[in-house]
RNA sequence: GGGGUUAUAGCUCAGUUGGUUAGAGUGUCUCGUUGACAUCGAGGAGGUCACAGAUUCGAAUUCUGUUAACCCCACCA
């Protein structure tokens, strides 16, 4: 054996760190990502959802490119023009914030810097963290189309931008407005409705009273802002409320401040909250803000951007405004204005980026109407034209678009789109323009200056599947790859993102940006809490990848878990997965070690073929079915598990293992052949099927197996074609009796504590005589895997063998002559439990089987099936009692 | 206030149109290293499928209600 020596220079554990990164550079190298436009093929495109360069990935990233390199990598097998474009996303707000604390610890910040010289910062973090991000992408195995990188604020998409939206304006969907809207003190811009989260918090209602002009009397508010008394211009009831009738059109006299307020009645207010009368603060409350266009009241604006309180707070000017609270309160209860204060349980909105309470503040802002580009959006799904997977999500994207309310798009930022909007300072006019304008169009006055602010950044993502393909450009990729085939994305931004989309796609790409959403979890830890820096329980994929592979790190992550809902990470699960990839390689080395010196042209006659390769190619070629029609549903978990069952406990754990005995048989190097021949193909096509989960090792693997020569990688080889005609029950249900029947031999052996490598008799009867001639002729399956020797194969009716242990499977009774070595009070017990546990099987069918109503209304192949089922147990119950007896005479 | 998800083995989760003795991984226990793999193999123990009803010949699976946990949406001061 020392010529096999030589060829065993494959290394012993698989070891990821020593060809993942050789074989990314081979595959970008040979542009196997990229697209060219070819319209002879069927495109299936799709477009990353650009992460932000606020940072590095999260395992949140990890997951969704895996799923989305998946389905590229699939259907690029299956022949499909593929298309996946990579790029970043700018994230205004949240990249802002990251660099100005930065310069925060450097002791400056944006505005001592002035506008240009902070984008500089910012352009230089947004290198580093792009490289950062594109570099883990590839470590990942991403097969992103890099010559088509984009970035959202790059040429192409600021283009874009400006078109949609001038064009928007030119068509009265973008005004500008002074309304109230949701202002964060801290990041010190307006933010959109879902920026805003609501946390429920404790707070307390103070019960306060204002004078009636000219009388002693007093009407009771209820406030939990006590310190927007400054704004009031008004207090209101319920217009039905008996108890304030005689009160409307009276004048108040607002406490503190004594500024002369009417009470007014307004149907919002609900009389039965609090004392039914409600305080109007119309500059700082949207809901006052409303009442106050309604009754003309005046808007006084007391707290300004930065939360600090304005000249109409007197006194308090300058202070922060939860400072001032609790010094008016005290002034309040001082003066006798404060009547009570309740606890109080509300909703309190805190900007999602920096968690700073929400202040709703006037201001003078951009807006999208929203009604007439959600409808659209909304029929494309309900139609059925995109559908999201799983379909729950339908509704929640559905009722949010139908609830919809206009989008404020305009952010007191640097770092984003510049709004295209000019305003003259000669003769006031605003002009919206594609082309950055020197002078007014309208006085031609030079004197002219742009918008300050930027564009809210999901304004620019929404673009993304369109803009990327080249729009405004009537493109020929636009042609070829838009609508794209498939967005996967986690549920977090169903609004943010893909609602957006969706209606800018189809108002400006024309048709719906995708045909699929396919939704997916977040990723906790293994607590089940969301990973996050301040918890300090974030886990860094490329560590991970270090460690593990990528391989396996997508395969934890694609397994183990239903499509949307949320995963943990558990260091176990990583570990299970790269001793899958190990069991693969190692079963690959096996092949590949007896591989050496044998023919690799061999092809073997159809009489060549044992039970077990007959076997073993039905079973491949079943998984081949099920496998794509589970990638097919979006099930790649399901599908993923499928070929590591297939690969594990019937490649290796059964074929595999009837393989050797040829293999080691140097007299018959034909049976040898066929084994190898065997092995190889169904090995290599089923490293085509793992490709697209586990890219790396497959690769690796393929490139030395037998494979068609004419094609330089795996990941541009066919997917498999399931080749149903191997498809065979008949030798299924012939190899199933004899694993089964290995199993018990197993069974019975472990039970009675053979010596594990001691040989001894086994034998069967059949009750399914057509399995006879299986045995017979592959009674060296039983002898290598169940150590029976000799296997007697007893005459039919023959009685059964006296102090035997007993097992029965389907069709064949198996019995294990005792020699003397159990334990017979042992096996006494467990006879007995054994023999109730089927009595009450018994039971209960024989139940079922005298039920009219089963006997009538079940189909007959069930009732077929029960019965078959009842008369297996009776004779294993009768194989046990006659076990007992026999033991009673040992 | 509305909507959603989840509840199955010690732990993490599968269980797709109702018919299984309810599965996997991991952990745990027993046994086993002379050629693919101890990152392994063989075997075992371990579950009243949250609870209560209903539909059905038959429910982990469908329906109703209850409980618990989590999440999303929401302008009640």
């Amino acid at each position: 054996m020392a010529e096999q020596e030589q060829g065993n220079n494959i290394p012993k554990v698989y070891n990821p760190q020593s060809f993942e990164k050789k074989w990314y550079k081979f595959w970008e190298d040979n542009k196997f990502f990229h697209a060219e436009v070819d319209k002879r093929k069927k495109p299936y495109s799709m477009v990353i959802p650009p992460p932000n360069v606020t940072g590095q990935l999260h395992m949140g990233h990890a997951l969704d490119n895996t799923l989305q390199d998946i389905l590229i990598r699939y259907h690029r097998m299956q022949g499909y023009n593929t298309c996946w474009i990579p790029g970043c996303d700018h994230a205004g707000i949240a990249t802002q914030a990251k660099v100005e604390g930065k310069l925060r610890e450097e002791g400056t910040t944006r505005y001592e810097l002035g506008r240009e010289k902070f984008l500089e910062r910012v352009w230089e973090w947004k290198h580093k963290f792009g490289d950062r991000i594109m570099y883990q992408l590839r470590s990942l195995g991403s097969s992103l189309d890099w010559d088509r990188e984009r970035f959202t604020m790059d040429e192409g998409c600021s283009r874009a931008v400006r078109e949609v939206f001038v064009s928007l304006y030119e068509e009265g969907l973008i005004y500008q407005g002074t309304r109230i809207t949701n202002w964060c003190p801290d990041c010190n811009t307006a933010i959109s409705d879902i920026e805003v989260e609501h946390v429920t918090e404790q707070g307390h209602l103070w019960h306060l009273r204002y004078q009636v002009e000219g009388t002693d009397q007093y009407v009771e508010i209820a406030t939990t802002r006590p310190e927007t008394i400054f704004g009031d211009t008004g207090v209101a009831v319920h217009p039905d409320d008996e108890r304030y009738k005689d009160l409307v059109g009276k004048t108040l006299i607002l406490p503190i401040v004594n500024r002369r307020i009417p009470l007014f009645a307004d149907e919002y207010v609900d009389p039965k909250f609090g004392t039914g009368a409600v305080k109007v603060t119309p500059a700082h409350d949207p809901n006052d803000f409303e009442m106050g266009q309604r009754h003309h009241l005046e808007e006084i604006k007391v707290i300004g951007n930065t939360g600090k309180m304005l000249a109409g707070a007197g006194k308090y000017e300058g202070m922060d405004r939860y400072e001032c609270r609790k010094a008016l309160v005290k002034e309040l209860e001082e003066t006798g204005v404060l009547v009570s204060v309740e606890e109080h349980e509300h909703a309190v909105g805190h900007c999602s980026r920096c968690h700073s309470t929400i202040e709703p503040l006037v201001s003078k802002q951009w807006f999208v109407k929203m009604d007439s580009l959600a409808k659209p959006a909304i029929e494309a799904v309900k139609s059925g034209k995109i559908q999201f997977v799983p379909e729950r999500f339908t509704k929640i994207y559905i009722n949010w678009l139908e609830n919809i309310r206009d989008w404020c798009i305009s952010r007191q930022l640097w770092w984003g789109h510049r709004i295209p909007a000019w305003y003259c300072d000669d003769c006031g006019e605003t002009s919206v323009s594609r082309t950055d304008l020197t002078e007014c169009p309208h006085c031609h006055s030079k004197h002219i200056h742009q918008d300050e602010d930027v564009l809210d950044t999901w304004f620019s993502s929404g673009l993304w599947p369109f803009e990327t393909f080249g729009w405004p450009e009537q493109t020929e990729e636009l042609r070829q790859f838009y609508p794209t085939a498939t967005l996967v994305t986690g549920y977090d931004i169903i609004f943010f993102w893909v609602a957006r989309m969706v209606m800018m796609g189809l108002k400006f790409g024309k048709d719906i940006p995708f045909h699929h959403v396919f939704i997916h979890g977040l990723v906790r830890d293994s607590q089940g809490r969301k990973m996050s820096k301040s918890l300090g329980n974030g886990i860094d994929p490329v560590e991970v990848i270090d460690k593990y592979g990528a391989d396996t790190l997508r395969f934890m992550l694609i397994t183990g878990n239903t499509p949307g809902n949320d995963m943990r990470f558990y260091w176990e699960r990583v570990e299970s997965a790269r001793n899958f990839a190990n069991k693969l390689w190692n079963a690959s080395r096996y092949m590949l070690m007896n591989l050496e010196g044998f023919d690799r042209n061999f092809k073997p006659v159809k009489s060549d073929y044992t039970l077990a390769d007959r076997w073993i190619l039905s079973r491949y070629a079943r998984t081949v079915r099920d496998v794509t029609e589970n990638l097919d549903k979006f099930e790649l978990g399901e599908a993923g598990r499928m070929i590591e069952d297939f690969i594990w406990n019937e490649f290796c754990d059964w074929y595999i293992e009837l393989t050797k005995a040829r293999l080691y048989d140097k007299e018959n190097p034909r049976a040898k052949n066929t084994a190898l021949y065997v092995l190889s193909y169904v090995l290599e096509r089923t490293l085509r099927l793992l490709h697209p989960f586990m890219p790396f090792i497959t690769e690796e693997i393929w490139q030395k197996v037998p494979h068609d020569e004419s094609v330089r990688s795996i990941m541009i080889s066919d997917w498999p074609a399931g080749d149903e005609g191997c498809i065979n029950d008949d030798i299924e249900a012939q190899m199933t009796a004899i694993m089964e029947t290995i199993k018990t031999v197993r069974n019975l052996r472990a039970e009675v504590g053979a010596a594990p490598g001691k040989h001894s008799e086994v034998m069967l009867n059949f009750t399914a005589e057509e399995l006879r001639p299986v045995f017979a002729e592959h009674q060296s399956y039983l002898t290598t895997l169940a150590a029976a020797e000799p296997v007697t194969l007893l005459a039919a009716g023959a009685a059964k063998p006296e102090n035997a242990m007993t097992g029965v499977v389907q069709g064949v009774e198996i019995y294990l002559p005792l020699k003397g070595l159990i334990d017979v009070e042992k096996e006494t017990a467990r006879l007995q439990k054994e023999r109730e546990k089927l009595q009450k099987e018994i039971g209960r069918l024989e139940k079922k089987l005298s039920n009219e109503g089963f006997l009538k209304k079940a189909p007959a192949q069930v009732v077929a099936g029960e019965r078959e089922k009842l008369q297996g147990y009776q004779e294993k119950c009768a194989s046990v009692e006659s076990r007992m007896q026999d033991l009673a005479k040992l």
